[in-house]
DNA sequence: TATTGTTATACTCTATAACTATA
DNA sequence: TATAGTTATAGAGTATAACAATA
């Protein structure tokens, strides 16, 4: 604020870390055949198992027709299937195959990997401080702790 | 690291708040009609007047044709000039033009005001301490302090 | 008539290669 | 021959509207 000595960078550096974060995962995936999108979406399917499209596209911040694109590309990857719901026929419900499932602790293996490089000039004492303030920061906002809406915005 | 009692969540926490405070400052700064990389770029220009649009283009870490368009469009809004190299006639150097200049403290506003709602819901001390936290992980990442990349990568 | 998912279309950002004018 | 900028083109991600099947 005004009465701090210091020129607010806050909101910028946390854009420019949230990218850099961002591709340091990409690159710790990159080997697992998925993209970082598609890995956030077998995330919020194996919380939610029987999610249906609506509702997917509703937690992810987009529309039905990308995760209809999403979806037909993890469909294809053999890592979810689609299927049509009993009572209401028009509702697709998703679910991990038994590949999908056995991404999941690799998926846990990569995010590890990702900390480890994004804070390695940090002293535990100092990543134990940041990940209070991130949290903090990221309830106050009532931000979903499963999901972020993805790169939509552009450099600054 | 595998000794603390937590998920590896840091990297997950800045990719969304960053993906946030990017969609905060676009909000803040749409109505002086520029975008977030465009402001990005007043910015650049402002810190290295004559800058030429391949040294641009490399600070941004875009290509040339990238370059290209985005000083089109700034070229078209009467904020920035191009001037061809006297010594050397194939560079285009890059220069605010008045109106542009008139931006400058409306961005350095515009970050406070990002600054001041993102980081609502912490006290001073915390504010301070966020701050010193996330500049220590950005030089340390060898990340250049006036710019970051832009959003390539998409949701995790 | 409303809703779920699908398809079609368009717009932006990005990346690459071909082209020009200068060096 | 190499370089700075430009143009053209294609690919991803996103958003919107039109459409089919179902409710």
């Amino acid at each position: 604020m005004a009465s701090e000595n210091r020129p607010a960078r806050i909101g910028f550096l946390l854009s420019q870390l949230g990218t850099h974060a961002a591709d340091v995962f990409a690159d710790e995936i990159q080997h697992l055949g998925i993209t970082a999108s598609e890995a956030g979406v077998i995330r919020i399917i194996a919380h939610t198992p029987g999610i249906t499209q609506r509702a997917l596209a509703s937690k992810l911040g987009t529309g039905q027709s990308r995760v209809v694109a999403l979806i037909d590309g993890l469909e294809h990857k053999d890592l979810v299937t689609r299927t049509r719901g009993a009572t209401d026929r028009r509702q697709q419900h998703l679910d991990l195959t038994a590949v999908g499932r056995r991404l999941l602790p690799k998926l846990r293996q990569a995010a590890e990997a990702q900390e480890t490089e994004l804070t390695q000039g940090l002293t535990d004492q100092q990543r134990a401080d940041l990940y209070e303030l991130l949290s903090l920061l990221s309830s106050s906002r009532d931000l979903d702790s499963d999901v972020h809406p993805g790169y939509r915005g552009t450099a600054r």
